[in-house]
DNA sequence: GCGCACTGACTAAGCGCTTGCTTACCTTGC
DNA sequence: GCAAGGTAAGCAAGCGCTTAGTCAGTGCGC
């Protein structure tokens, strides 16, 4: 991969879809998801948000579901993606835990109200679309649990640790605020600190 | 108190309420808020668990509103009573932390669903509810950093590892599973010693 | 340059259904 | 006989989504 394509730091994610009406509709859905909820929210919110009618996010997408859907592929798909990133180039194991620990936290501060959908709004998913999704999360996982191994030796040890670190990052789409809490880099390198500790025998 | 009326495992949550429609019910709605959400549960799914009719919820209960609100003040209650009783007796400042921690994740390993539903769906409540209810949490949060503070110098670090410790616990909600996830005293025991390795310096 | 046919984005109105909750009535134990 | 606990039926409101139509822009024969 080329280097100068994958910045390590946050390419916008909302590139992936044409900028207009498409791309507008999925952020005022992140927004109002992330707010209320998939359930809570409804067309007309998103629509307003949007600044068009109701019927308006119907040219652009077949369902509220599809909305959802759209939302969640882009979002694990970039998690995915910047986890794989963050660790190419280095060869110290230890520093490439630090590394990946260190962006997928970032991710997750800088993108809070994304990742409070695609964390919490799983069970919303249609059963076809949910399969897609988790299996994107199921890559997430079994790489951040890839990275972990060399540095654990037991398998079952191994299994809370990773689940462990995640959950430092995950949980934080429930309490992160923008303003009141730490910036991003700082939660980054003090998340990676801890994973680190967590790992020294 | 005494330590016979606050055994420092779990007493049964529910004796709070009188055994009776009014828990049967407060248990059925446990059981839908945690699989859908409170937004995607309806009043007939709980009716139905519970064994009665829609309207019969409304014997017992003035809304659906006032089955979270309960629901979220014996969850949260119970949360702070075990924290507080989990301490009780022990004098050594490191001991303190560990069992606070091993009880804290102990208790969401076995009530993940009741977790769940106080965790996440905190923004699904009245604003009159809501009150009520963040009030015993910032108690909970409160007691958890004041049990960490001997051990940690630094008040930003003292802000970031009280969260960080939170999130382990409260993140299993998301993903605990009997059966497929460790036994929650396993899960407790192994949590506790995380946090204790993330407070040496 | 101009009229016309066509297209795609968008809206006002509203349909059919589900929702939380109410009403009127029934049953049972004391 | 009368609370207390329960139900069948249904109401008003709100939901996701559809329909029928407007309108600005575009391509094109002449």
């Amino acid at each position: 991969m080329d280097i100068s394509t994958t910045p390590n730091s946050t390419t916008d994610l909302w590139e992936l879809l044409p900028a207009g009406p498409r791309r507008g509709l999925a952020q005022a859905a992140v927004a109002e998801f992330g707010r209320r909820g998939f359930h809570a929210t409804t067309t007309r919110h998103i629509a307003e948000r949007a600044g068009m009618s109701p019927a308006g996010l119907y040219v652009h997408y077949a369902s509220k579901a599809e909305l959802l859907f759209t939302i969640s592929k882009i979002g694990h798909e970039s998690v995915l993606a910047e986890a794989l990133a963050s660790v190419d180039g280095i060869t110290d194991l230890t520093q490439r835990v630090r590394a990946l620990m260190r962006t997928f936290t970032i991710w997750h501060a800088v993108n809070h109200m994304l990742a409070r959908v695609i964390q919490y709004e799983m069970r919303s998913l249609e059963p076809a679309h949910y399969k897609v999704i988790a299996a994107i999360r199921r890559q997430t996982e079994a790489f951040v649990a890839a990275e972990l191994q060399p540095l654990v030796g037991d398998v079952e040890r191994l299994r809370i640790l990773a689940v462990a670190a995640m959950s430092l990052s995950i949980d934080m789409a429930r309490w992160y605020s923008p303003g009141k809490s730490p910036a991003p880099e700082v939660l980054g390198d003090a998340y990676a600190d801890l994973v680190m500790q967590m790992l020294r025998k």
